[in-house]
RNA sequence: GUGAGUGUAGCUCAAUCGGUUAGAGCGCUGGACUGUGGCUCCAGAGGUUGUGGGUUCGAUCCCCAUCACUCACCCCA
């Protein structure tokens, strides 16, 4: 009886785990270059941590958290997203103590229980920054550029970031309200679920992608226009320390983000080929988030990128995964081959580079067969002959040539590179 | 969560009006070549037609349920 995975919890395959492996490696090396650390955070938090950051009433914490009381009754959750964790950690282990600002990143598993779609998981993998302890405009660009460099990195060709201003705990209610009232004078134009969002999430009218309420929008306030000093000094600075170092933004003045917790610089990056589900990362400002988990009252920035999606803009863009194959393939023909093809393969091995074996039994023709779908560029054949002679026939595959009794049976990595350079040179010459 | 669509071999797809033995290409295994890969040719393996019911003499095809995926909404990474 076949045990099917669970709905929107899906494997990734040895094929596609190779683009992974290369967007978190990337990503990695990427990250220490702007002075960042990782941090490894776990995946059970208390429910409560997100009720608090993330929002009550976000459709997050309402109706997608996998939240279950554990044995001892404590509330848990498998965490919705990253960032209230590395907030939890930082006032945790009161980081702030140790340096004035911290910057870490992470990679994991998020946990979401939405309805499944391409690029939409209920169990989907986030790669993220945060930095702690920094509210000045410098940070926020440096976080853009960073990302404006990762996705180059990755050889995201598509992506676009588009930001907004969220405005602070001065100037938003101010703005708040306004939509509001703009709302409300077209109660009647809007669409349902903008009805809907008028009472729970005003903010929400911005984005909706209905016609009409679209076509509306022209006529709505703009955060931009409702900034308080501050706050719009710090976003054009922002903007034009982007500028400078030649980072695209495009303004998105109707761009809001699903998360409370978020104010001033908020941001998004979209790509092509995604189909709706085109965001692949987003981030922002928000100052207020480690002071009212119980931290100290320092500001904070940061972004998460989708792998899955990454992985399918990828994919979309023709980029194959990294493949990885071995150096050397070993024929043994016969069991009495097989042990010292073992041995060899062994010694090649420890030596530092990938070694295939085939199993004996079968014929040289398929086991050469397979050697070449491997692509490996070498294959050792060893067969009653080159044991009774105690040697090695080594198939250069790019030269189609046999290399025979050019080293010993019990040659090291070193003189088998070397020998078969050897061959080649002097192919070459002749 | 709402609305719609699609499920046939490992993959991509056929199969007449509901008709008896469900096919092809790719891939896989082997052979042509008794110890030599890619190309070519030949052969073979591989299916409870997603699953469970129903209608019918007969169901891959029609109906119901269910599961999964896909698309849009919603939401967002």
């Amino acid at each position: 009886m076949k045990i099917p995975s669970v709905k929107g919890f899906h494997d990734v395959l040895p094929g596609e785990s190779a683009r992974w492996s290369r967007l978190e490696a990337t990503a990695r090396e990427v990250f220490l270059r702007y002075n960042f650390a990782e941090v490894r955070l776990p995946i059970v938090e208390r429910a409560e941590l997100f009720r608090r950051s993330v929002g009550e009433t976000t459709d997050i914490v309402e109706k997608e958290m996998y939240a279950f009381e554990d044995r001892d009754g404590t509330e848990v959750t498998l965490r919705p997203e990253g960032t209230a964790s590395a907030v939890r950690s930082y006032v945790e282990h009161t980081m702030q103590a140790a340096e004035p600002v911290t910057k870490l990143f992470y990679f994991g598993p998020m946990f979401r229980r939405e309805r499944p779609q391409r690029g939409r998981l209920r169990q989907f993998s986030q790669i993220g920054v945060e930095v702690f302890g920094r509210d000045d405009p410098g940070i926020d660009a440096e976080v853009l550029l960073l990302m404006s460099d990762l996705l180059r990195a990755f050889e995201i060709e598509s992506g676009e970031i588009g930001v907004n201003t969220l405005g602070c705990s001065e100037c938003r209610p101010g703005f708040r309200s306004a939509l509001v009232a703009w709302g409300e004078s077209k109660r009647d134009a809007i669409c349902g679920d903008c009805q809907r969002r008028l009472e729970q999430n005003p903010l929400r009218l911005l984005d909706c992608k209905q016609p009409g309420c679209e076509a509306l929008r022209e006529t709505a306030p703009k955060m931009l226009d409702h900034t308080c000093l501050a706050c719009g000094e710090h976003f054009a600075r922002v903007r034009q320390l982007c500028e400078f170092q030649g980072v695209e933004l495009a303004l998105r003045p109707y761009m809001v983000r699903g998360l409370d917790y978020y104010c001033r610089t908020a941001f998004e990056v979209t790509a092509q080929g995604l189909g709706s589900q085109n965001a692949i990362g987003g981030g922002g400002r928000y100052d207020g988030l480690v002071r009212s988990l119980g931290g100290p009252a320092v500001g904070g920035i940061g972004f998460a990128l989708g792998v899955e999606r990454l992985a399918l803009v990828l994919e979309a863009q023709g980029v194959e995964p990294p493949s990885t194959t071995p150096e050397f393939f070993v024929a043994p023909l016969g069991s009495a081959a097989e042990e010292h093809a073992f041995a060899l393969a062994h010694r090649l091995r420890s030596a530092g580079t990938g070694v295939e074996v085939d199993a004996g039994g079968k014929s040289l023709k398929s086991q050469m067969r397979r050697a070449g779908k491997t692509g490996a560029p070498y294959v050792i054949i060893l067969g009653e002959d080159e044991v009774a002679q105690q040697t090695i026939t080594v198939r250069d595959m790019e030269a189609r040539a046999d290399r025979r009794n050019v080293v010993g049976l019990d040659t090291n990595l070193e003189d088998l590179r070397a020998a078969l350079q050897a061959a080649r040179s002097t192919e070459e010459q002749a």
